[in-house]
RNA sequence: GCGGGAGUAGCUCAGCUGGUUAGAGCACCUGGUUGUGGUCCAGGGGGUCGCGGGUUCAAAUCCCGUCUCUCGCCCCA
């Protein structure tokens, strides 16, 4: 049935799934609210421009990875690649540019047209965080330490490694792009071809490289922290002071690179080997330069997104759905009662499920595979006699309650 | 966008040097048990062998194309 299956690069997610990403996206903002973050919604399509704008004509996202269409009224509209962008978009839109500093979490999906891989959709779920407004390094520990809180409280602190890098302020990055650059070119015999077009384009990609020999000159390479000017050298060590007295684990990779104009200072990623390729499970940086890119005043900014799909991946066990009790009446004679029965339960809090026809046996039988706690049975016999007979569903223990007493007799298995 | 591997029942897979009616386990349904689930026993349903084309007396099996998944590259969450 090739006709019905789903386009690729999307998926069906079933309630089972679904309970470990609300689960996965629960533990994020249950944190998140911690550290005074508010829930954002943003549309999942904004106008073309807000994309192409703000993540630079230059970068793959916008030049293959994204799902562009004219819409009836002939505007260009892009699925959202990710969400930083708009974000930033309704911080101007709706004049929170006096609100600052404001704390925003995220989640839902994102679109890139891009080959299907382990834990890599086409429409794929993302969390994140956006400290925007803040110069200072605290901000950037605050987001980090929220980071990894969020991993630690999945369970994966001994599966990822936050590595951590300074890209300096603009002036410290000019002045290392240049010495980079100088090196690179000097080298440039040894380097790969994908390198030497990054080297014309975005030479700091050339870092992170995994091609051998590209990494061999990159061993020799100068290094940022070597261009990072004073007060961009005082900024990180202030960082790296937060978040050791918070005792964040982390290890400085001077290769871990941002390519966009946008970034600065803070670079960095919670990484983890347990994915293949895909390493990078939550990963952000500091973007002072985002919103006045797009239009807005010149504003601070810090945050992070995290895939949802590969922490669902990673996470253990979410354990499972909540236990209902069942209602089972003996024919479809009770059932009007039955029904009676499981709304009054309902209304009292309690999971209730029902047995939809059959004799008891299959309506027993739909009540197991529902992972009953109990049953409420329910007869010709009890009926007439005003009670019903419940059924502990581990232990196979039976006794009468009177109809009206059910809700106390039943409290033990809300 | 590029390269490798794989697609057989709802799921996991066997069958593949071409040869009767394509199998197993799990799952599902029915009965044993018409007032009692799980376990057990007996039986049953379910497959255009991803799709299209080619070779052949004969194709799940060989060849080509295509789609999807998967692993890697690129990029990224």
């Amino acid at each position: 049935m090739p006709a019905l299956n789903p386009v690729r690069g999307t998926r069906d997610i079933l309630p089972d799934e679904n309970r470990r990403r609300r689960f996965v996206e629960h533990v994020a903002f249950d944190h998140a609210s911690r550290y005074g973050f508010g829930e954002i919604s943003t549309p999942v399509f904004e106008f073309t421009e807000v994309f192409a704008r703000t993540l630079g004509d230059s970068s793959d996202i916008v030049t293959k990875e994204m799902y562009t269409f004219a819409d009836r009224g002939g505007d260009s509209i892009t699925l959202r690649p990710e969400n930083t962008a708009g974000v930033a978009r309704a911080f101007i839109s709706n004049g929170l540019t006096q609100h600052v500093p404001l704390k925003l979490f995220y989640r839902g999906p994102m679109f890139r047209y891009e080959r299907p891989q382990k834990g890599r959709y086409r429409q794929f779920h993302q969390v994140g965080v956006e400290l925007i407004g803040v110069a200072g390094p605290l901000a950037d520990a605050e987001v980090i330490a929220l980071g990894a809180d969020v991993l630690a409280a999945l369970g994966l602190s001994d599966r990822v490694t936050l590595q951590l890098n300074s890209l300096g302020d603009g002036e410290s990055r000019v002045a290392y792009r240049d010495v980079l650059v100088d090196y690179l070119r000097s080298h440039r015999q040894s380097l790969s071809e994908e390198s030497l077009i990054r080297l014309e384009r975005n030479p700091l990609r050339v870092l992170d490289s995994k091609d051998e020999g590209d990494r061999k000159v990159v061993a020799g390479a100068p290094q940022i922290t070597d261009s990072l000017n004073s007060a961009s050298r005082a900024f990180f060590d202030t960082l790296t002071g937060f978040l050791e007295r918070a005792e964040v684990a982390y290890r400085v990779n001077p290769r871990l690179v941002r390519g966009l104009d946008y970034y600065c200072h803070t670079a960095f990623e919670f990484t983890t080997d347990a994915l293949g390729a895909q390493g990078a499970v939550l990963a952000g940086g500091r973007y002072d330069g985002l919103v006045k890119q797009m239009g807005g005043p010149p504003t601070a900014g810090t945050g992070w997104a995290a895939g949802v799909e590969r922490l669902m991946m990673l996470v253990d066990d979410v354990g499972r759905a909540a236990r209902p009790l069942a209602v089972v009446p003996q024919s479809d004679d009770q059932v009007s009662d039955a029904w009676s029965i499981a709304q009054r339960l309902r209304c009292a809090g309690f999971v209730v499920d029902l047995g939809y026809s059959g004799n008891l046996g299959k309506r027993m039988k739909r009540a197991n595979k529902s992972d009953a706690r109990a049953c409420i049975i329910l007869g010709e016999d009890e009926i007439a006699r005003g009670v019903v007979t419940t059924r502990d569903m581990d232990t196979g223990e039976q006794q009468e309650v009177m109809l009206k007493d059910i809700e106390d007799h039943l409290g033990r298995y809300r």
